[in-house]
DNA sequence: CTACAAGCTCAACTTAACTTGAGGTCAAGC
DNA sequence: GCTTGACCTCAAGTTAAGTTGAGCTTGTAG
């Protein structure tokens, strides 16, 4: 089969593993964008692809749809993005992903150190930074904090 | 005031920074447990505070309440949780959020390494490691799913 | 002993991110 | 030319995780 140039909403389903539904809403919300057939049928350039798996690996570390389009703004509508562009995103997004990775770390090595430390006092105890003053003592917690 | 031995929902929640009716609705899935009074308001004791702590944390880093419920479930009803009951816990835990740190490092390194590269191919690609081949049917399988 | 903040229950509403369904159109193989 | 599967739109449903509000009860400070 010849390059294909242009690829239909079913086609990009099964090769972005995301249902026909989802990608209708993700146009819908401004994520990826396409252009009609005489018949009013959509048609996606490649580039749609790396969107869509661009917009997968971002939610499910948690991102949210909404951030994602604000990213995803950043990328040119009228060619396809380069690699300078997709840099951009990335560094727009690294030091969100930095910390998230750290709190993900602090999370696993603090859960056995920490939590049944009896610390729940101040800001010593990364589980409890909130105001809980009755108890005391804090034995050695690192700080896990929250966003 | 001698030491408080049981807590109100309203002190509940603002010690643990938690809404009252977001406590009510742990309560209703199971994540914590109060007692009633003759006059039908609950009661918590102090452990509930540690519950809710971790609840938040979890919840922040991704894991459902669902999911949170369940690994609660090892820790005992009718005691206070031991040091080693936490611990069993934490190690239930451990495997998810390593995954979880894997997931996002490959974000974080493979959308500038990997975005611009044009290697949407095969599994490579950090971002593409689902089934993507031109011309090759596939159905695709949800590779990179976490959680 | 009484006022009134704090509680209680239950139902309905909210947002995110989709999915499902109804009713109708398009396009490619035979 | 027809049939069939892929598309289209729009509305309504779904799940998670709560919030909001109405109507009623409790408990404690003065």
């Amino acid at each position: 089969m010849a390059p294909v140039r242009e690829l239909t909403v079913g086609q990009v389903a099964v090769r972005s593993g995301v249902a026909v539904s989802a990608l209708h809403f993700y146009e819908a919300r401004g994520l990826i964008r396409s252009h009609r057939t005489s018949g009013n049928q959509r048609r996606y350039s490649r580039d749609v692809l790396r969107r869509v798996a661009i917009i997968r690996v971002a939610q499910e570390v948690g991102i949210s749809l909404a951030e994602i389009a604000a990213a995803l703004k950043s990328l040119p509508e009228e060619r396809t993005p380069t690699r300078e562009d997709w840099n951009v995103l990335s560094t727009t997004w690294r030091d969100g992903l930095d910390h998230k990775i750290a709190q993900l770390k602090k999370l696993r090595d603090g859960l056995t150190d920490c939590i049944g430390c009896g610390c729940m006092s101040i800001d010593k105890c990364p589980l409890r930074n909130k105001e809980d003053r009755l108890a005391q003592e804090g034995t050695g917690a690192r700080r896990l904090v929250v966003r």
